[in-house]
Formats: structure tokens, sequence, C-alpha cells
DNA sequence: CTGAAAGCGCTTACAG
DNA sequence: CTGAAAGCGCTTACAG
């Protein structure tokens, strides 16, 4: 048995005899042999493992995205290393990290500075962010438009007669947040309307803050709550109902944004816009793994829409 | 430069001079090198990589240990490799894998068979298991006391004077759900109580389902649901009050596991038992690292109490 | 303290 | 179709 036969029988397509390939696979199956796939990365330059870097593993959507990734990178023997980062500024010390273990591409759902995304291209590690878009040249990305489901809620409330409006904001400096949050606000300034604007962390207790916050402010009287995403919309409804005895959504409406399974528990039944995770993990990773095939293929993003999620905390227009 | 002064510069404690150290470093910043890491560990057989295999990713406690085992792992420069399962039967598929990648050490929230465990060990890779305790000998587990857990919910609805139990259990291939629901049904059985069993499989809707088929079993009336995980216990609420206007805790009370975010909500303010994820995530970290260190030392169970959290879907004695 | 050499487990032209 | 040889980027005795 020569060491070249036995890596043509692990090899797709290569010319062996079925004489050779029967005693090498007899052989192996004895043995418990599998080849290395890390010393096979080291000589092909390929080490089929993708860095997946996550800002905001608290984020209610994220065990689903993660699960789909795995499930689609999986299919193409593709393999996950994860990195969850506490602060977005974690991302350089990720970033160390990714460099060492040779990944083949990177999925990221964080924010990059001009300077990291430039040193992904100078060591030509295809890069493609998850809900996070870019305006420079070059940079691939999958996102849901935000500010036009922002867009579609507030047309909704508009036409509900809603005239005093506050607008929950997510952390400072989720590129998420900010892009829903502009999407509510930038729509709403065209019309004559109340506005006021608080800033949670999307977390449930930041929306409880908030509305208090807001209700304790006279002189406004607000009758629609558009927030960042389900959680802090889900905390404003507990607040609204239970420390205001609010009705929800006669006295006051509430959105939200992502589509989580909590969205739909009964006592919320949020209107709110739901995600297509799956369309959006599915692009992401084939533009990824095309990328990381053949590197002359140009960036691209990839704007999904979000669906309209009719519930009752709001009672919109079909 | 010599290939072997680059490598002494990035391994502490080696000797080599000042004088090369910053030559080295110098040209290592310019150049942006970074030490390969899978070269190095085709070398030194040590990958820096550990396997987290989990089974139950729709389980809201997962987004949390996850961020946990990838904080506690990185202070130690250790990197996750993630597979998650869509059924507990991919264990062999995930396996597969994982020995190709030469990983350290495997942490799993899933369901292994004694001959998957045989193959961990025969190939020397550390094993720790996360929630699920294996009775045979040299397994290492860390693991929530689930009957203890479910003992002390139980005594405090009957000391409340509870005497109608409807005990939901999660998926048949749970290993947690069948300890949680076992641990329940023992207590319950030593009492003069009536017990009806329902399987649900974790998830809200399955819930859902389960509260349905009790309220229409004629000739029973529960006066208490104890369910195998928070979600279902959010569930079985929702339901019971807005399908039958029941009053919880008054009619029904009902109690879950786990501890996870949505307990804490005002619209449930759940009875459950909260798992101490911090502490059991660390030992379990520990626990892996240590035995990649040295095989000699021998395997562990640990067990953690779970921490009882009274809240008002089930009013309890201190 | 430093460098030349061997070797980790693979793949892949190259010759036969 | 098959095997010997070179080489991927490292680390680590070994000599100097």
């Amino acid at each position: 048995m020569s060491q070249s036969a036995v890596s043509r029988c692990f090899k797709p397509g290569a010319s062996i005899s079925a004489k050779t390939r029967a005693k090498v696979e007899k052989a192996a199956r004895q043995l418990g042999y599998q080849p290395n796939a890390i010393a096979r990365g080291l000589i092909t330059r390929r080490s089929n493992i993708v860095a997946v870097i996550i800002s905001e593993p608290t984020n209610l959507n994220y065990p689903e995205v993660l699960s789909q990734l795995n499930r689609r990178l999986g299919e193409r023997q593709v393999h996950i290393l994860l990195f969850t980062l506490s602060r977005e500024r974690d991302v350089n010390l990720a970033l160390d990290q990714v460099w060492q273990y040779q990944v083949d591409g990177i999925i990221a759902a964080a924010q990059f500075t001009a300077e990291q995304i430039a040193a992904c291209e100078d060591r030509g590690i295809p890069l493609v962010f998850y809900n996070r878009v870019y305006t420079q040249q070059g940079v691939s990305a999958v996102c849901c438009d935000h500010a036009d489901g922002e867009r579609q809620l507030i047309e909704g409330l508009l036409s509900n007669k809603r005239k005093n409006f506050v607008v929950m904001s997510g952390p400072a400096d989720s590129a998420v947040s900010t892009a829903r949050t502009k999407g509510a606000v930038t729509r709403l300034k065209q019309e004559k309307v109340n506005l006021m604007q608080v800033a949670g962390d999307y977390s449930y207790e930041s929306a409880v803050e908030c509305v208090h916050e807001v209700m304790s402010t006279k002189k406004f009287s607000p009758d629609a709550f558009v927030c960042a995403n389900d959680t802090m919309a889900i905390g404003c409804i507990d607040t609204l109902r239970h420390d205001y005895g609010v009705a929800v959504p006669k006295d006051i409406a509430v959105v939200g944004f992502d589509g989580v399974g909590a969205a739909a528990w009964l006592s919320y039944d949020l209107t709110t816009v739901v995600q297509p995770v799956q369309r959006m993990v599915e692009a992401a990773v084939n533009m990824l793994l095309e990328r990381v095939e053949d590197d002359s293929i140009p960036a691209e993003t990839r704007l999904f829409a979000g669906q309209l999620r009719l519930g009752s905390s709001a009672q919109l227009e079909a």
C-alpha cells in the first residue's frame, strides 16, 4: 500500500483500480482510519472551515441563524469555527485567531471597520456580511431590508390614524438597529405626527425602562411604539399592560422586527416583520462558497424583503 | 532569520535573545505574519480546537450556553468547531467529521451510544457531556440535578394542596426531559394525588396541544401543570388563560424548568428551576481541558443544584 | 542563544 | 493504474 494509493482512494474521481480501492477500504475499516483533514488542508490550502463571527449572541434570532448555517454548510462538508463577541470591538481579537486557522472564508454578523475588511481582502479570505450593508465597493452581504420593513409598519400605523409615535432603538453600535430606526424615523418625518425617540439595547429589560421613561413624560401621550426588535416590543406590551393598564392595541399599538418565535405567543401576537432567515442563510452560504471556489467572482449585495406579520398588537390593514 | 528562531519567538518561554526577538517581531508586523495554527497542530498534535455538539439548538437555553462556552474556551485560546444536530441520530455524522479535524476534545449536549463513547476513548479524545449523565464508568459530565429540581417544585405544589397533576414531558429522545419527568413522577407517586402524563416536544406549540388534550378529558380537572421546560410552561399559561379563561395560579399552577429569560417576563413570572449555566459551563471547560493536558486524570461527574425561582405562576412557600 | 535537519500526515506532478 | 519523491508550514531534539 503506497501512501499515494490511499490518498487517491479518498479523493473522488481519482484514477484507482477497483482492486486497490477494495484493499484500502478494508484496511481503513479495520484500523478506523480517517484522513487527517488538518494535514490535507495544509497542502491543498483548503481547510473546509469557515469562521462565523456573531456579535449579538443574545439576540433571539441567532440560534436559528446558526443552526441554519450549520445545516447549509454541513451539506457542503464545510465546518464552522465559531466566534461570539461580547463586545463589538472584539472583532480584532477574533480576526487574529481567524488568520491563524487558515479558514476558507468568513461569515460575519458583526460590524467591521474599513481596515478589518481590507485585511480580509489582503489575505484573500472571502467575506460575506450577514445583516450588515456597507456602501463601500467590493463587500458582499446579505441583508434584510430593514428600512423598507419599517416603512411598511409605519404606513400601516399611519393609515390607522396613529399620531404620537415612540421609536425605540437598540444598541448604538448595532448597524441593524441603526438601519431600522433610521427607516422608521425617515418615514415619520414626512408626516405631521409627534415623534419621541428612546434608546434601548435590544433587551426586554431595556424596553421596560424606556416605557417608564416615556410614560412619565408630561405632555406626550403615545399611541404607537415602534421597536427595533421583537424582544423590546414584547417588553413594551408587558410594561404598558401591567404597569399602566394600557390596552394594546386599542390605546397604544406596538410593533417589532425579526419574527422570533415568541412573537406568535398568544400573550403578544405581535405585528412585526419576519426576516426570511432560511433564504438569507442559503444566499450567504452560496455567495461565500462561490467566492471560495473562484476568487474572481465580484462582490454582491443581496437585499431580502421581510414579510409583514399582521398580529393583534397593532391592527393594521392587510 | 532561521525558521527555528521565528518559531521560538512565538513560543512563550523559549530561549531567544531580545535582539533576535525584536528583529522577528518587526518583520512579522511588516508582513502581517501570524503562525499557521494548522501546521503547528500537525506537529504538536494539539489543534486547540474543541468540538461542541448540540442536539437541541431550538432549546432557548442554548444560546447562553454557547456564548459562555465561547468565552471560557476563548480565554484559554481554544476554539469551537460547532456541530448542531437536527436529529439526535446525526451524532455519527458529526463524529466522522470530528475524527478528521483532530480536535483536542469534545463537549457534547447530545445523546451518545456506548459505541460512540467507546470510539472517543479509543481515539484518546477526552469527552465531557453537558446535561447528560451516564451510569457507565469513565464518562465525564456536568449536569444540573434535574430530579432534585423537580422534587423541589413538587414539594412546593404539594404543600400548596395541589391534588391533580399534569406532567408534560419533552421529546422522547431527550435525556434531559426523561430525567425531569421521571423526577417529578417518582415524587408524585409517593403521594395520594391524581396524575396525568402528556408528551410535548419542548416547543410552545406542543404545549398548546397538550393543554387542549388535557382540558378536553372528562373526569379530570387539573390544578397543576409540571412542564419539562420553561417554553412549554409558557405555552401552558397562555393556553389556559386565553383558551379556557383559567386563572393562573389560583385555579391552576404552572411550573417549568431552565430559567430562560422569558421566564421573568411580566406576563409569565414563572416558577421554575434556574440552571446555573455559568458554573456548569465553567466546570465543563475545566474538566475537559484538564483531561486534554493530562489523560491520566479520571473521569468525573459533577451535579449542580438548580436554584428555585419563586414566580407568581405557582405560589409556593419560600 | 542559534541554525540545519528531520518529521507531522497529507497531495500531487512525474515517471514508469 | 501505481509508487517514489517533494513539499505544505510548522516544532523540536541535536550540535555547535
